[in-house]
DNA sequence: CACCGTACACTTACGTTGTAAGTAAGTCAA
DNA sequence: TTGACTTACTTACAACGTAAGTGTACGGTG
């Protein structure tokens, strides 16, 4: 009704696909992926849940298309002629995309289906190798170990039931009283001696664990 | 009013949390984690669907014993007297484990309660680094760099779209069809002379990745 | 024996989800 | 002007998790 009177001044520009994916996004980032359904995205863009259909087949293609943007987001040092600072480079900015959109890493297990980011990003990584020395084999050696690494520790960083290291102090006691310290003597001891010391990050780890697969890669040249 | 004309011959044992939660892994593993909804599950354990929520707090506790019962599953090799050796065979059986329950991995992003015998694992896991002669510290890096790869690769493993080498090809061939080839050369070299191979089984790449880590963190010792 | 609390299953019902199906209103080419 | 296309809206449905209430059988007590 209110909208037959629609005149030249305020017709909108027509939703589209871009619109409606950076609007997922958005509301995945700051509500969580459980709150991403079509009517709150619907809502979100000023359109009714059924409209959305008109740019996304349907909720899984909505995701495809959210996984690719997330992968759109990791950037590359293109110019950078050593592999592994090439590499290094990438795997902070990935972990960094990863780690700012927590759900995404959720997603990727149900995801099959590589979106045109997603597959550009994995050719230049393989090139990275490629051009660095590594055989196809080693590539594909190469290729899995640091990807392996890289989701994993996304995922274990996504699985933390914190966010700051304080809020880490107060979990980890919580859980020490629980479950009965001398049940678990390696788990306490690891909490009081590092998670609950001052500063305790435990964004800090990627690096080392980076550190360690790069040499072993680089041995591989060898 | 069937159920009225109950006698002792037809009484059934009761259900307990435990029957709930096998049937739930059961039906998991054979349609999905999708398809592992409340009134399925009462189906097949012959109850109504409210019933189980006389033995399961609700559907996030069914899933938190879920996981728990992966971890369960993870075999562990007590006596080992080798750090390594004893880190890599509990890798192996985990990997399985995960390979076996191919939904479960894309349930611990949303669990972070961990479970008796989720707790039980990580210890004995730290126990082992410990008695190997890590300090707390390298513990800390070793059992992140280790749970990293493993649960990613156990990640990729999972969003695999094939099973065998076979659909492997197909899918393969599929995919280098529509994403025109010299798009992304890379990929497709990777693809033509690696994936496409006979024999070839992405599972391989595991031990591999597994060695470099192994080989890396035995340096540390040093 | 009768009695009764507890444990467990059942029934009904509600709000929320993804989306099928049909309709209306605007744009643009012929 | 007409007719195809695009896009948004409305209505409707099946399936979901689960709150709330009801019924019934078991085991322990008197």
């Amino acid at each position: 009704m209110s909208q037959r009177t629609k005149t030249k001044s305020d017709i909108k520009t027509p939703l589209n696909r871009d619109r409606v994916l950076q609007a997922a996004l958005a509301l995945a980032d700051q509500q969580g992926i459980d709150a991403l359904t079509m009517r709150k995205l619907g809502e979100a863009v000023g359109v009714e849940a059924m409209s959305l259909y008109n740019h996304v087949a349907n909720k899984s293609d909505l995701l495809d298309g959210l996984i690719d943007l997330v992968f759109g987001e990791i950037d590359f040092p293109i110019d950078d002629p050593h592999w592994t600072s090439a590499m290094r480079r990438r795997a902070v900015s990935a972990r960094e995309v990863l780690a700012r959109h927590r759900w995404a890493i959720g997603l990727m297990q149900s995801r099959t289906t590589p979106g045109p980011a997603t597959l550009r990003h994995h050719d230049t990584v393989l090139g990275i190798l490629r051009r660095g020395g590594f055989t196809v084999q080693q590539t594909a050696h190469a290729f899995s170990v640091m990807d392996s690494y890289l989701y994993g520790f996304a995922l274990q960083e996504a699985t933390l039931p914190f966010d700051t290291g304080e809020s880490a102090a107060e979990l980890a006691q919580q859980i020490l009283a629980q479950a009965a310290a001398n049940e678990h003597p390696h788990l306490t001891e690891l909490t009081v001696e590092h998670i609950l010391k001052p500063g305790y990050d435990y964004g800090h780890e990627f690096e080392i664990g980076l550190d360690l697969i790069l040499d072993g890669l680089d041995r591989w040249l060898a």
